[in-house]
Formats: C-alpha cells, structure tokens, sequence
DNA sequence: ATAGGGCTTCCAGTCACTGGAAGGTCAAGA
DNA sequence: TCTTGACCTTCCAGTGACTGGAAGCCCTAT
C-alpha cells in the first residue's frame, strides 16, 4: 500500500509517516520504483502511534510503548507507570491552563472594552494591582 | 542594571532575555563595556513580557501587546478582543487535555499493572475495542 | 505525447527558548 | 600586581514534532 493509502487509512499526514520513518519509528518495505510500500502491520502501527499521539504522548513514549506493545513477556506495570506518568503531566497542565483562565478572565471581566483606552488588562499585565472594581 | 539583575528582577532567565533583544521586543541601553544597561522602564517592559507570556500569549501576541500598552490612545476593546481570542484557544486546549485524561484514566482504570503481560492500556492504543470489564 | 497526480529526497522553517564554547571585563583578596 | 571567580559578550547548534517547498521521478489516462 503506497504511503497516500497508509495515510488515509492511519489519519496520519504522509509528511508524518515519512518523518516517523527518519526517526526510525517504522520501517516499511519498498517496491522496485522506490515508493513506501505498507503492510497491516504497519498500518497497525500507524494507528497505534495515531491514538498515542493524539493521548499527547510524546514521540519517545510512542517509541517505549511501541517497543512495549511489542514485547509480548513484558510486565502490564510498566505500561501504567508510564501512563500514570502521562496522566500527571496532564493534570499538571490543566491545572496550569486553568490558572491562565482565571486571571486572564478575570481581568478581561473587568475591562469595558469600549473606544477608551484605559484599560484593566493592559495595567493587570504592566503589574498594575491599583486597578480595584470598587473603586468605580 | 546589568543583565543579572534584569533577570532577577524580571524572573526571566538571562538567556530569555537577550532573546527578547534579538528579536526586537526591548532594546536595552549598552555601556562603554558593552554590557546592556535596563532602566526603569525596560524592567516594567520585562516584568510586562513575563506576566503575558506566564498567561500563555505567544511573542506576537507580547509583541502587540506592548505596542497597545505603549499607545495611549489605542481602544481597550482592541485589547479585550485578544485577551478573548486567547481564553478561547486556552479553553480549547483544556477541552483537549481533558479528553486525554478521560480516555487514558479509564484505559488505566482497566489494567491491572502487575507483572502479567495482559495490558488493556496497549490494546486500547492498538484499537483493541472489544477489551470490556464485564468480560472478567 | 502529454497532462495530472502521486511519489521521492533534501533543505529550511516553525516556536520560544536553552546549552555550550570561546573569550572579554570587573571587583576582591593574597 | 596577580589571580581567581563571577560576571558579561557573541555565535552556533539543538530541542519537539512536524510542516512547507523545491526539484525531479513514476504511473495512468487520454
């Protein structure tokens, strides 16, 4: 299957499967004029790195798992740890996001957003705390 | 105020802020030594640059930013319509990330991570949709 | 024969830094 | 005075995970 099949069939950009074949991430054969040639295994793992991906797992976990998924004596702890592992940096950046959410937010709730230029946001970013809703 | 300085008082590294210079968003005085020399209003521009990229706008976004902060006259609705773009876009990323977690917390939930190879983690990235609890 | 679409490689750019090398400058202490 | 060590300078390269584009080959249909 040439590498346009694989990326309809995968999700994946055929720009993507190529850089994940520099990186080393899969290997498929080649027919007599050159081009990529996939097998279902590689379109399995195509789909695999797919899924993972989209989990947010970085390419180095995608490698690990990959290599994990492959190894069909290796211990199912292994696998949660590195999940569990992804699981916290999630959370770790939700709870960031969340905190740009609410000081963004509050200061937009603040700002009149009309043709005057004085303006809560751009003093809440300059360090401006003088800036109370009080004080109207 | 050298460098060093700049940077504690700003909380960004050193490097981010020679950067910051490299790409035109402050210009720092030079002494006879060619060390760059921050005054007042370079460290409120840096300490504004530091708020804005902690609440997630990018360089560009920074960039505008401090022109508006610098215009006088600009309309702070010019201002509450980025400051809303940009809680749109970190709203979309929680949305995202959340959507990780749920997926990745259940596929954790299912495996029972000790030292069988059976994982429900792998065959989930696999596609392997017919792993189902009640099959136990 | 030619047009088009798909395939190939290779190089460069993205974003926002970050690390490191090679070397100049300055203040304090022996 | 010399040296040490902490600064500072510039420049180059690398990060992660692609993405865009150029130049050129291959295949099929008309």
């Amino acid at each position: 299957m040439n590498i346009g099949d694989a990326s309809t069939h995968s999700g994946l950009p055929a720009k993507t499967i190529r850089y994940y074949e520099d990186i080393g991430l899969i290997t498929p054969d080649r027919t007599d004029n050159g081009y990529r040639d996939f097998s279902e295994t590689h379109l399995h793992k195509l789909a695999f790195l797919s899924r993972a991906r989209g989990l947010g797992f970085t390419i180095e976990d995608c490698r690990t798992l990959l290599s994990l998924y492959e190894d069909t004596d290796r211990a199912s702890a292994d696998v949660k740890t590195m999940a569990r592992g992804h699981l916290d940096k999630i959370s770790q950046k939700i709870t960031e996001l969340k905190a740009m959410q609410d000081t963004l937010s509050e200061l937009v709730n603040k700002c009149h957003g009309d043709d005057r230029p004085d303006c809560p946001i751009l003093q809440g970013l300059a360090g401006d705390n003088a800036n109370k809703e009080q004080a109207v």
